[in-house]
DNA sequence: GCGGCTTTGTGACCGCGTGCACGAGCGTCG
DNA sequence: CGACGCTCGTGCACGCGGTCACAAAGCCGC
């Protein structure tokens, strides 16, 4: 009790618990328990490596059962910090960045978007949704004013260093990477990365190896 | 010159060439040869780590100098098939797949937007650019018409594993998935997926924790 | 042409993550 | 109430990837 989940959780676990969730929320509404063998098949891992992921939690299955659907759900959505929602601030209000600020699905997930902001004067001012776009020097006063911790960045390359350097002295500590290049933040802030080019290039490397 | 690249190259360098390889294209056009420090440095990763992914490539490096620059790009664009281009397929022309549709970044890089596709009647006809939306049940000839090697899936997760059966059916090796769902491919084909909810999740999971 | 400086290439070690296999517990049925 | 069957939890071994450190090798200046 007193050291609570002291326990540290490997990166690869972490990694996962969002595939774990997902595949527990989109199970019947009247399915009680849940194996880690329907697990592991549904999220498209091994049996094994669900027991072992879900022991992290300190969770408890029943065996000869199995996991308590509901008991399970809460206990995830309370590691990945879903008990209440995570403003973010999308940076750099281009097709991409357009894009996510109209894509419905994060408010739903518990990130709503709480602000749009880019430094084009032509940009500053359009509507998405209930939404207007900041200009690029307010960045700090949005960060405080809507007390967000996430920030998404969209703008181009050149730009992308600087708006991480921005949002991490704003206080931002958590920083979702969409510019083609790689960016360094200060330790202990969070930083992840989506690069299309890169992808593509992955692909592309495996399909001439296959001939 | 008989078995050639025999040599395997394990997959965290393949996912590192890109990066490199995005750093060379960055140096000054009057930079002849660069050190593995510098491409570490450019790149956010440790010096060893790079001459050892090189040294995969089968480059040389000259040692007391470095690599050459030109000799290195153009090793790294064999590796990674840009020789040629590799028309892509966007099946799924809702707001993300749009954003990517517009986006000009992938022809210049290489990949080059052959042909979108939705199941939407609605959708069916938009213009984008310089091309139609095409219906879904014409996939199968829309792929083998360009040749299509290479899918991105930006449908709902409910279409996904449908959309990504139906691309390997029509002799798509390699699929790059939007949709926040796990779906599976048969031996052979390569999959990378790209999903923002679990990105976000990730990303507060780690704010949580720090408190 | 030789010694010193620089930078590569790689062998050795280490730690993380994965998969297997089995013991431990729980429920159920006769 | 006892035995059986099911499923969890986890100890163990293995392989991949990362880091360090050092020898090999090329270049330059004298």
């Amino acid at each position: 009790m007193a050291e609570r989940d002291a326990k540290r959780i490997p990166d690869a676990t972490v990694a996962r618990l969002p595939i774990y969730l997902r595949s527990l929320l989109e199970l019947a509404a009247d399915t009680l328990t849940v194996s880690s063998e329907q697990l592991a098949d549904s999220a498209g891992v091994n049996a094994a490596k669900v027991r072992k992921d879900l022991s992290y939690l300190g969770s408890y299955g029943t065996r000869g059962v199995g996991y308590d659907v509901e008991y399970l759900q809460n206990q995830m959505r309370r590691a990945l910090g879903l008990t209440h929602d995570w403003p973010v601030v999308i940076v750099g209000i281009g097709n991409l960045g357009a894009a996510l600020a109209n894509y419905g699905g994060f408010g739903d997930r518990g990130y709503p978007v709480a602000a749009l902001v880019d430094a084009d004067p032509a940009v500053v001012g359009k509507r998405f949704g209930d939404l207007v776009v900041e200009s690029a020097d307010r960045l700090a006063e949005v960060v405080a004013a809507h007390d967000i911790n996430i920030g998404v960045i969209t703008t181009p390359a050149a730009a992308a260093q600087t708006v991480a350097d921005e949002l991490t002295a704003a206080g931002v500590r958590s920083i979702l990477n969409f510019a083609p290049t790689v960016i360094s933040v200060p330790e202990g802030v969070s930083l992840r990365k989506v690069d299309l080019a890169v992808e593509m290039q992955i692909l592309s490397f495996y399909q001439q190896r296959m001939g």
